[in-house]
DNA sequence: GATTAGTGTTACCGGAAGTAACGGTAACTC
DNA sequence: GAGTTACCGTTACTTCCGGTAACACTAATC
């Protein structure tokens, strides 16, 4: 039993780090793959249909992904990080409450539009049977929410007001967004902009009278900087962890 | 072929009629042991463990149902009687403005406070695979957001304002609610009362800008009475056609 | 008594998720 | 260059579950 090579004394076998990156490319890279099939063949498509739109056969990809939630799961992602990546600058950069509004919504739906399939997965009955738990929709809300709430409650905070309603708010306003992208989505009755217009004023709506019900009143066209500039702290890490699920080969345990 | 005893000359065959009721009283049937093995087994019950709740064996329940599907949308088709049953006296009955929407917040709040399993059946992933297309959850939301949207863009053309934001305005209202409903339910970190009027606010404030922005201005508490009350109108019928799939017997063609 | 429209059963089919078992290759370590 | 690791990939299976076929019984209507 005695391993010869097991790991060099300093800093650890390069084999076994080498994969790493290897391995994660892999996955984005049937990631993609899923999305094509699943463009291709629809949301029912079969892992044998997913595998030969990867160009390899079912084992393979089961040596990547615990099953088929936890693929799907990684196709959710992909469209977190998407959206994330296009909603974070609307968020954070400079400009009037009334304009930041509307950047954040309509990017929203900018994106939605841009990967229509990928939202519709994503958002409608995305799984087959396995996860009820693990829920892809639903957590990307939270994480947007999340992410808003934190912002919304730093400026509640700035203004001494009651930040306990941000989370609230957030999650109201991301609901709202959402829904209503659908529904515009489906049947596209008018045009992005003017979507994106009515939601911001909706929106402002509801955040001047909240201020001015705690004695509070903004201007939506004046640029407000807080103390230079809010302290928006964006989720903790954009590609999270990720369940590598099995670091050494093929050694994977999936069903729980 | 010359079939003996078809239809009576005048009103047709009484055992054809006889029958109706009843299948429509299984059916109902078959859902509540539906929701009971939901709630038992979670929500990946397989259709043997729901017949065995209904104390019946598989082929019974594919009589009544085309397929799995088809009991789902059941099963969401009873959350939204429940649901509507309950939304509809709040919307309908008389009050301020502010109570109007705070009664019907509150009552939706209640309703999934009330019911939990079936909440979360219906609106987080519910499906197995088949059906994308027939989406309970999407489907209740539209019912309602067309409900209030009538709702609203009567009270609009009253006011003599344009009311092709009603469309938009109630699915957002409603994504709102259900998501704001959805966070709440999960981590109740607020009293149900204090979210209701929460999110009571939120509306008004966004109902009041509107208004306001079209040059009207309304009093959240002076009960107002457009003409003796507005015209509401529900969903036409609140059981739909139900789509008894297949009037005679066994003949059941499933699988479009 | 024939017919209709149910009640119900057991035993099976078929498809898709997931697995076992096998073999090949690149590269790092000694 | 021998040994080892950690991938690449395959074909052929098993398992589970949604759905079906075939068959038998009952009650009311005509």
């Amino acid at each position: 039993m005695g391993r010869a090579v097991k790991r060099s004394p300093d800093g650890g076998d390069a084999r076994r780090e080498r994969w790493r990156a290897h391995r994660e490319a892999r996955r984005e890279e049937f990631v993609d793959a899923t999305i094509r099939a699943l463009t291709k063949h629809g949301p029912e498509v079969g892992m044998d249909e997913i595998a030969a739109e990867a160009g390899v056969t079912k084992p393979v990809l089961y040596r990547h992904f615990a099953d088929k939630s936890d693929l799907y799961l990684a196709v959710g992602q992909r469209g977190t990080d998407l959206l994330m990546n296009r909603l974070k600058p609307a968020l954070v950069d400079d400009g009037t409450p009334y304009e930041r509004i509307y950047r954040a919504v309509d990017s929203y739906l900018a994106t939605i539009e841009e990967f229509p399939e990928l939202y519709h997965f994503v958002v409608r009955r995305s799984f087959t049977d396995k996860p009820v738990e693990t829920d892809i929709a639903t957590e990307d809300k939270r994480i947007i929410a999340n992410t808003l709430a934190r912002l919304l409650g730093d400026y509640l905070r700035a203004f001494d007001m009651d930040s306990g309603g941000a989370e609230p708010w957030a999650h109201a306003a991301v609901g709202m967004v959402q829904s209503a992208g659908d529904w515009w989505l489906e049947r596209q009755s008018m045009t992005r902009q003017g979507l994106s217009d009515y939601l911001t004023k909706i929106i402002w709506f509801a955040v001047d009278g909240l201020l001015r019900s705690g004695g509070i009143t903004i201007d939506p066209q004046t640029p407000l900087s807080l103390e230079a500039n809010p302290p928006l702290r964006l989720v903790p890490g954009k590609t999270p962890p990720a369940k590598t699920q099995g670091e050494t080969g093929d050694d994977r345990r999936a069903r729980g």
